[in-house]
DNA sequence: GAGTCATTCGTTG
DNA sequence: CAACGAATGACTC
């Protein structure tokens, strides 16, 4: 593993239940510009229950990356786990994504 | 060593 | 208002 990606295993911690984060936030906690980075490392999950790849969305509050690309059946999980984590999804955006949005993680 | 990718921003139609 | 392309850095094979 590498620290780029411990070091979002560990933002992901920071990241408290009903909240969600973006990858923009977590590429700038890392002082990172690609943002794809992020979310390639989520994507392989190195930290499967620790790491909640579900609870970080786009910059613009959409599911991002879980929309359309695999299938998009585990989209409707992901949606369903976030709103049973008090998220709620509007069609494929976080509704109050603003109010509980992260920008800044510590 | 090369290819791929879960994004974002900017510009143009 | 909407859509397309370009840029970037890391991870995997």
């Amino acid at each position: 593993m590498t620290d780029f990606s411990e070091q979002i295993y560990r933002l992901l911690m920071n990241v408290p239940k009903g909240r969600v984060t973006t990858y923009k936030a977590l590429a700038q906690a890392l002082n990172t510009k690609s943002y794809r980075a992020v979310g390639q490392a989520l994507r392989r999950n190195p930290y499967a229950p620790k790491v909640p790849c579900h609870r970080v969305v786009a910059s613009d509050g959409t599911l991002g990356g879980f929309n359309g690309k695999r299938g998009g059946r585990e989209l409707e999980k992901k949606k369903k786990l976030l709103a049973s984590e008090g998220v709620k999804i509007l069609g494929n955006r976080v509704d109050n994504f603003k109010k509980i949005v992260i920008n800044n993680i510590e």
